[in-house]
DNA sequence: CCTTCGGCTGTTAGCGTTATCGGTGGGGGG
DNA sequence: CCCCCCACCGATAACGCTAACAGCCGAAGG
């Protein structure tokens, strides 16, 4: 090793200096360092990792990262990691099925990572974690409450609950639903809260609407709800389908929110700039990202870390919700 | 090693049968392959990129990955990548300096990644690209000309060219810019193209506006120039601003696009559900993707590839933009 | 004075893989 | 019948680092 000669130690001296600098003299550590400064050394971060056995990697399966929620998420779950000096590695699923996360985690760990977090947000998924090679630190964002690892999600239940509250409290008799995808759990929580509130409340509970979580499908299922004249507020499952929805009702002549409320989820930077600004329920992201680090670097130290972080959602309300017509 | 016991060859046999498989006898193979199977062996990377040099992992540094165009990049760079056997390795920037992008390539190569890929829009990313340690395989997306790595990125100057004139055919006497920030290039590309056109055509260059590429930005100088009568054309820099705009106009009785045209410009998928659906120039990023890819595959390999390759965006034109009142 | 201990540094070996070279056996040509 | 060549496989030595132990030396204590 150059540095060690040039320093006049050792080689085992250098590897002192870098990895517990205060087992070294002073002396000895400024003249190592020199050295090191001086041939712009760096280590070589395979050997080290062969012999120790880390790598410094944490790995990051994810759907779709174009998406608002993931792209969120990824993005504090990457600062956390660099802070704490770990670097990450993407695998970016087009599709989440067992098969497809199997895959992407298999990647991740032929590649030697600490650890793994899934962005899960699939009932299909589940059955994926449920078999995972268990000597792998796993930790899971978004994910059910039956699988064997620790969780990190936003309470989507009680952020529909709130989003519901709110339109009865304004004095509509009910409450549409357009809801995600089937496979989604996003979908399911929110569905779950929603009916739960009208349910509770002795509500009459409409038919469930499925939409993709793309405008285009909010639009879709929007211009069926502008025909129904009694419909005078909906929820929509996230603030895109919220969009389209938005439009369907206003090309039908049906004023928002005079005739008709209309809240969102997600709040993404633009929904206070849709016409009218939506009223949403916003979701932190980031907080998820964090919790789900910490997660991980517990379960990477051995320690069984809680079981599940729930991040409270906030409801957003601007003005596209208002007293009902009737 | 186990599997070369198990099946009965050399440790070398193994590694052969793994890497060069033709190279062993038909009958070995399969032996071999049988113990691996039988006993789930996964090669060690570490040791493997000690002996080798290479790693198999790609590294990008980008700006913020929550934007819709570096999202969807990364996404595509990251497909590539799996498809031709890389791991993707991230470093996402809060924001772009020279000091920030060096710090992330530096993470990156203490990694040892094979290549990287930065996406840098910025002016003052050049500045790093220009300093960067010579040996190392990296391409930019979406840099300016004048640095000494290869560039794959859209004709943001032909795409701002197409909706100028778009507008000037309406019989538009001008056209208003409602800008990106300062420091990036995409900004400038588009202001280019648009002030060459309306030079071109002989026509008033209205002083460019400024917003910061947010919604909010986009409806505080929307409220700027629903005040000015004259203004009947405006091409903003991106699709979330266009939306602010929109609103403006319309809180302020200007009708579009009746009374005032908007064009924006990427294309996002909410775009074509705006009120009205909006005008714009789609940029294909998965394709910049593949190509910042393809090119820096070719500077692994050691051939020195083109230094651009220029995506070629599309006008899409909607509802937004129609004859001009006068 | 010797012993002991602790702070500091060096020596050795080994992590799991592949490059390189060398060996072995069988088949074809002289 | 011999020789050479080719196809196949094995032995060895790295790659660069750190764990574990060993050694040295000066200070403190008996």
């Amino acid at each position: 090793m150059d540095v060690a000669v040039l320093a006049g130690v050792s080689a085992m001296t250098v590897s002192r200096v870098l990895n517990a600098p205060d087992r070294v003299k002073a002396e000895t550590r400024a003249r190592v360092l020199a050295a090191v400064a001086e041939l712009d050394y760096r280590p070589n971060q395979a050997a080290r990792q062969l012999v120790t056995g880390r790598s410094g990697v944490l790995g990051v399966v994810s759907i779709d990262t174009t998406l608002y929620g993931p792209a969120s998420t990824l993005y504090c779950i990457e600062q956390a990691a660099r802070n704490a000096g770990f670097n990450v590695s993407i695998a970016s699923l087009p599709s989440l099925n067992r098969r497809s996360m199997e895959e992407g985690v298999e990647r991740l760990r032929a590649q030697a990572v600490d650890g793994v977090i899934i962005v899960a947000p699939h009932e299909s998924a589940a059955d994926g974690l449920r078999h995972l090679p268990p000597e792998m630190p796993v930790v899971a964002v978004d994910a059910g409450d039956d699988i064997p690892v620790p969780v990190a999600k936003v309470d989507q239940r009680a952020g529909a609950v709130r989003v519901t509250r709110h339109l009865l409290s304004l004095g509509h008799r009910t409450v549409w639903h357009v809801a995600g995808p089937v496979d989604w759990l996003d979908s399911n929580g929110r569905i779950e809260g929603w009916r739960h509130v009208l349910e509770s409340a002795d509500r009459p509970v409409p038919e469930v609407l499925r939409g993709d979580w793309s405008s285009r499908s909010g639009y879709q299922l929007g211009q069926r709800l502008a025909q129904e004249p009694e419909v005078t507020a909906v929820f929509v499952a996230n603030d895109q389908m919220a969009l389209g929805v938005l439009r369907a009702l206003r090309e039908a002549g049906r004023r928002v929110p005079e005739d008709v409320s209309v809240a969102g989820f997600d709040d993404i930077p633009e929904s206070a700039y849709y016409w009218p600004p939506l009223t949403t329920v916003r979701q932190n992201f980031g907080e998820v990202g964090r919790h789900a680090f910490h997660l991980l670097l517990d379960r990477m130290a051995g320690t069984e870390p809680d079981r599940r972080r729930l991040v409270e959602p906030e409801l957003v309300v601007r003005e596209s919700t208002g007293p009902s017509p009737g």
